[in-house]
DNA sequence: GATGAATGAGTCTTCATTCAT
DNA sequence: AATGAATGAAGACTCATTCAT
């Protein structure tokens, strides 16, 4: 009788730490995507391969795990150079997580929600600069045209919801 | 203190249904706004004052409570005329009951459901009408518009949220 | 505006009561029949198409409306002088029903249940009589017998489970 | 009087978890023995002295669990090695608990159940062949026998139940 | 005497969170 | 530091029974 037991899954000490990590981000994105930001906790852990107790290690709650995956999300975004419409395009395209982490930025007061939040609006700034609109449209425009998009599109079922809420947002936030 | 245990209400007998029924609708007008549709069923019961089995005989899940509202707010709207500007303001001024009630649009298919729907459309299409906008934006523009104004206004904390998202919706609805 | 609410049904007042009671028995014979004894009791109320208070006024509890339905039962057997093969198929083509009454006669001590233990005990010792077993047979086996047939056919999804089920009993019984 | 709340149980750790399935077992058939296989669920944890969850861990419903049990009846007769006489009383003396499995039996076609009723053909085979009764009597016919015994037992408040009605059905089985 | 609506207790099931190993 | 099992507190839903009309 070794002691260990069958279906138990190896213990592979710290150097499992960045894996699971990983794999934790890796599998809220997913969630998210397929059921929306109310998965239960404990699905996240399961879709990962990873116990419920590491979990809890890495992120205290589904808030900080929100958070990682936003902060991927903004890394890809922030190395892209957009212009406006493919980024909301690209929103649109993961509406579902992206209404999932702005229920994150509206819930969460926490210094790292804030920090993402000013990430975005740089973000949303150099685009603004890149396509000469800064002087015309506000961030603040552009960042609740992002919210409308994503919740509308992540909610309605219609096929071409994404396209027709991209379509209306931007002749809204151009100027006349 | 009489006889009767305290905690043990009165059954006030048939002639209550009519009021339980208000009550129970109100109730979820209320809830809706304070908490948006995924608020417990029991909640609502528990607000109005109801037994939980009466609220399962007059409603027998959250979709048909949802269906009442609506029906409600469909009805107020309907014997005002209002103009495009009027209605997308209301639409806002209740935004959460408005996204619950969106929501039960989409996760619902019962003839009830579809009916109120159409005459969501219908009152839409009387909008346009009105404004001579009939030939430059479509019943389906407007309604991802509410959509668009309802979510995000649900969503967002800040003060001017509903005004900004109606602006923006309003000027990319209308014919360049 | 009439007194009389739509959909509500007519008080019929007492001449009812006969025409009730007899729904009432038809009712809980159907059900029985369909879904065993566990059903609900108000469902056959509903299924009766009377009142719920007027399901209790009748029958306080639902052994009493079992006793009811085992009475007619009796009371048409009782006409029919069948041998005892004859018998054991009927009880066995009503193994639902059978399987409820026994479950009554079993669960209930009450004046009314004796009496109709003693009646199916008479109409056993009619049968033996008749078949000129009763100087081998004992009214306890047959009795015995029925159980056995109503239990084992009402649970068994096996066609042949009744037929199978006589044929053993009915070896079983006879003198060697 | 420890710090610790009176009421909340210790957290044992997953080292509790044979421990916790073995009471759980254990529990269930207890409770079946005590009030059948319709008691409630939650009985059974309580019983256990187990978390309502930890059940639903350990089996996901009620089947699951009668499977449990079932498969440690089986797997004791199965060293045996009975007559025939002896495998009915064995089922007799376990009446409640017969019928629960037998219960189980009729409402579930998992592969679990499927599996353990061919087990129990198989042992019935083995009781015929060592009797050299395999030519005369089908396993289908004892099956019958079993699930007669059992049900009859288990309902009948009569002390001599279990045996009047295995006297019955074993001369039934047997050839004439 | 009939009606059907009201009531709260009880059962099932899932979830966030904690803990021994 | 990882594991997965344990915990109890909710929430959904149903039922037997009672009551005003």
């Amino acid at each position: 009788m070794s002691d260990q037991r069958a279906g138990r899954k190896q213990n592979r000490g710290p150097a499992a730490a960045a894996d699971n990590r990983r794999a934790l981000v890796r599998a809220a994105r997913e969630l998210f995507t397929e059921q929306g930001f109310a998965v239960p906790f404990s699905a996240i852990a399961r879709r990962a391969g990873v116990g419920q107790a590491s979990l809890y290690r890495h992120f205290p709650d589904k808030s900080s795990l929100g958070i990682a995956v936003f902060d991927e999300n903004l890394q890809s975004l922030e190395g892209l150079d957009l212009g406006l419409h493919e980024f909301l395009e690209t929103i649109a395209g993961q509406a579902r997580v992206s209404a999932s982490l702005l229920e994150v930025l509206i819930s969460t007061q926490s210094p790292a929600a804030l920090e993402l939040a000013a990430r975005l609006r740089a973000l949303i700034a150099g685009i603004l600069e890149r396509e000469r609109l800064d002087q015309s449209v506000s961030i603040d425009d552009v960042a609740a045209a992002v919210s409308m998009i994503a919740f509308h599109t992540a909610s309605s079922p219609a096929s071409d919801a994404a396209s027709r809420a991209i379509a209306i947002v931007e002749q809204g936030l151009l100027p006349r």
